[in-house]
DNA sequence: CCAGACGTTGTT
DNA sequence: GTCTGG
DNA sequence: CCAGACGTTGTT
DNA sequence: GTCTGG
């Protein structure tokens, strides 16, 4: 669940929407299937402003071994988030927002795999909840930021198609997410919860957005397809 | 004590 | 069936 | 999340 | 790194 999305405005959107104050260097393209083992735009707090940077989904534990946590931990169940190792120390000082516009879930329409694109009724953008970790690759040394998008039970909207959604921030509550300061983890799990259904829609795209290759707008363009 | 796991979604 | 890569 | 690979020896 | 199971 949660394992494809859509972040299509420009960087000089991302930074006016985030109050960014440090930009580093823009790199944003408008991206119509961001996929695991990507780099994503995220933005952090670093105590005192807020950053935009790119992260690798999929998230690796700084204490890993090897690369192969990243394809297991696209997504952290925000139930059981202070249960797990991978994600527990997390909660305290490593959260982000991963901006999209839209994210897609598959249903299964008579054994055929159909893609579905949800966004919000004004086609605005918006914060999912992730985590994230830095990961030191033991044979070069070399520094991998990756991240997870946490995920909560679905909305109405969503529950015709999957049982789990990504997680929305409302958005007076994006940067009490961020912030690193006087942080109660108890407020902080309470902000993870399913997105009003009545803010949202969603209609039945191209199966080309499966295929990782494909890139384009016909990612998010409507189908004509009967459902159910 | 050491060894081994550390995760989610979806399907049956 | 299960793992890897994007 | 889905798509695609899943293997070796030896030859170019 | 930290927790669980034996």
């Amino acid at each position: 669940m949660c394992g494809r999305f859509t972040l299509t405005i420009t960087f000089e959107e991302l930074v006016k929407r985030y109050a960014i104050e440090d930009q580093g260097t823009p790199f944003h393209r408008p991206r119509y299937n961001v996929s695991p083992m990507q780099q994503v735009p995220a933005i952090i707090n670093d105590g005192s402003k807020n950053r935009l940077g790119e992260l690798r989904w999929g998230l690796i534990p700084s204490w890993a071994k090897d690369d192969k946590f990243a394809g297991k931990t696209i997504n952290a169940r925000g139930e059981t988030l202070l249960e797990k190792p991978s994600f527990k120390n997390l909660v305290y000082r490593k959260r982000c927002i991963i901006p999209a516009d839209s994210f897609f879930e598959w249903i299964n329409v008579e054994g055929q795999k159909r893609p579905i694109r949800f966004l919000k009724k004004d086609n605005s953008i918006f914060s999912m909840a992730g985590l994230y970790d830095t990961w030191i690759n033991p044979t070069d040394g070399a520094k991998m930021n990756t991240c997870t998008i946490i995920t909560c039970t679905p909305n109405k909207l969503v529950s015709h198609v999957h049982d789990r959604m990504p997680v929305i921030l409302k958005k007076e509550d994006e940067q009490k997410w961020l912030q690193r300061n006087e942080v109660n983890v108890k407020d902080l799990l309470r902000l993870l919860m399913p997105f009003p259904t009545e803010e949202m829609l969603a209609y039945p795209v191209s199966t080309l957005v499966g295929n990782v290759k494909n890139e384009g707008p016909e990612c998010i363009e409507r189908i004509n397809v009967t459902l159910k």
